[in-house]
DNA sequence: TTGAAAGCGCTAACAT
DNA sequence: ATGTTAGCGCTTTCAA
């Protein structure tokens, strides 16, 4: 029992290697490599002789192995915010089909918006050689990355830009499509127009409130402070928000979200009210026709799949410098949007 | 340059290794191996020396080595259909919070409720190795799967159960919850009840279907054929399929629908309509709230938990019999469910 | 066509 | 407290 005295607990449960299949068929072991991996150079009968010993052991290769040896494990990370979010599930699914065509599997991992755990998550990926990693910044300085980046790791960061380095992006016009969305409002009558967004660290949220900005300045309305206000999407933050606006002797009549989430919050509390006010929200939501949302959509899959498809360019072959890519938005009015001042 | 010409192409960008650690800090390869893994053993000037030689070279462990030294890879993979359903999203979120808990990551992949990339992207996840593997089933035969779990991959089904195999399965009350659905309808008087299900080889499809099925038979309604429809989940099909039961002579006075994006195209359809026609989805939907649409409830995220939780006790220890877990529905009423009989 | 030997970067076992 | 050696399962190289 000497072997067994190394090794008190069977790797992989006891799977047998390249050595057991060999030794089962007679054969040597490269000639076992070279049936696993369809190389040529090996007879029709050595190669029978080979699967039947594969398929009577139940073996299967070890791809830890083959990495150590190969150098690229074929599969590339995701970091994003949170997967149960609707704008992130077609995204990740974006990247998975790129990936997939490119022959490569998917790992994905939730920041949860927290900085420290997006660096985390990021490190564990490459220590783990993801080829390339694809990520959603919670965090705003990225030169935890350098060194990564300097090894080999394509990167490509979507959605918001990179902190303190320069790589890859792709970005929505955040900045374009919010001045759009309060275009819109201005344009139906509204002069007193609120802004509910996100957390001010996040790219996203204030590029957003200065579309809004922009927007009021070439109307030529003052925006005043208690119009705006960031912060979590939390529900009960959104709506506390919304509501203060809405209420006091000069209420707005026109609020701009800037998120899906804080959208479905501003949906609800519309509906509680009987004073009509209008809305625009940016993000796209499911069922948002049959509500008559009026949103600033953008295209979460062109997104993924656009950051993939740079990522798998890099990875294949030529060191362009870094680009960024800006995605446009659409306006879509749906009723919302066009409902004019009380 | 004989050490290039026998790498011609650099491993991971040619990335520092505890060797180079070692050699730059002036130790030996264990203690490298000693403070990155923070074991006892190593006094803290000797420990400040190497962390230094780190940080100068920007070394970071190779986690494929060490998986293979260690049989453990602390990687679970994750097959559903399709990462941009809002029903899978919760779901995965809540896998790879547990997974998180346990150190370990997930790798997702999506089948596209094709059986044949099921078992490719199964296989493949095996491959590398995963300690475990939650998968949605879309195919009805998993035989291949044993073989792996044999050789010590948990596994542990959700949504739908495993074909031809014994393995742990976590379920919703598809047939309950379909039952009280139907029933619900009834009892507000409807009783010509059109159901429009998934694919009849998916097996939540069936079930639900045996759920109406039995609803109307417990109150003595005898189904027509032109009621029920099963087939893709594809708007054309499911408007069609709507259009159908909702004309001619005797049309359907109410509907049930068994999955969410059913429910959406229904809600779509009915909201074209002047008839009132009364409504119950399996599955909630976001908004559902304020479009008044009465849903059966299951828990995605709770599906996903417990799953996880089911497999990571399956990889921590005892090997007790495969477990068959059946999580219950809810039943929401929010206005659609309730609408009598025009 | 086939195989033996070396070694990928790490950890376990065993010195010192 | 620290280092040396062997070897995880595979691919690469080179020889037969």
């Amino acid at each position: 029992m000497a072997e067994t005295a190394r090794h008190p607990e069977p790797r992989y449960g006891n799977r047998p290697t390249m050595k057991d299949v060999a030794a089962r068929a007679g054969v040597g072991l490269k000639t076992v490599s070279r049936v696993v991996n369809s190389e040529p150079g090996v007879t029709p009968d050595t190669e029978r002789r080979v699967q039947e010993a594969i398929e009577a052991l139940g073996f299967r290769r070890n791809d830890s192995a083959r990495v150590l040896r190969k150098g690229r494990t074929a599969s590339i990370g995701l970091v994003l915010e949170d997967l149960a979010d609707p704008f992130y599930g077609p995204l990740s699914r974006a990247v998975e089909e790129v990936a997939r065509a490119h022959g490569a599997l998917l790992i994905n991992g939730s920041s949860a918006e927290d900085p420290e755990r997006e660096q985390e998550l990021v490190l564990a990926l490459c220590a783990r050689r993801v080829d390339g990693l694809i990520v959603i910044p919670a965090a705003d300085d990225h030169r935890y990355l350098e060194p990564e980046m300097r090894a080999g790791v394509a990167t490509v960061f979507v959605d918001r830009p990179a902190g303190q380095i320069q790589a890859d992006t792709v970005l929505s016009d955040s900045f374009g499509g919010a001045r759009e969305g309060v275009a819109h409002l201005i344009a139906h009558g509204h002069r007193r127009i609120g802004f509910i967004g996100d957390q001010p660290r996040i790219h996203t949220a204030t590029e957003r409130l200065r579309g809004y900005h922009a927007a009021m300045a070439e109307a030529g309305i003052a925006v005043e402070d208690s119009w705006v206000s960031l912060g979590s999407t939390d529900p009960d933050r959104v709506r506390a928000a919304a509501e203060a606006m809405l209420s006091g002797p000069e209420p707005v009549t026109a609020l701009f979200s800037g998120n899906n989430r804080v959208t479905v919050t501003v949906v609800r509390v519309l509906a509680d009210r009987e004073r009509p006010v209008a809305l625009v929200g940016f993000d796209d939501i499911e069922l948002a026709d049959l509500l008559g949302i009026t949103v600033i959509s953008q295209d979460a899959a062109a997104a993924g799949r656009t950051a993939a498809e740079h990522l798998f360019r890099r990875l294949d072959g030529a060191g362009h410098p870094p680009a960024r890519v800006e995605l446009p938005t659409r306006l879509i009015a749906r009723g919302s949007g066009e409902i004019p001042p009380a």
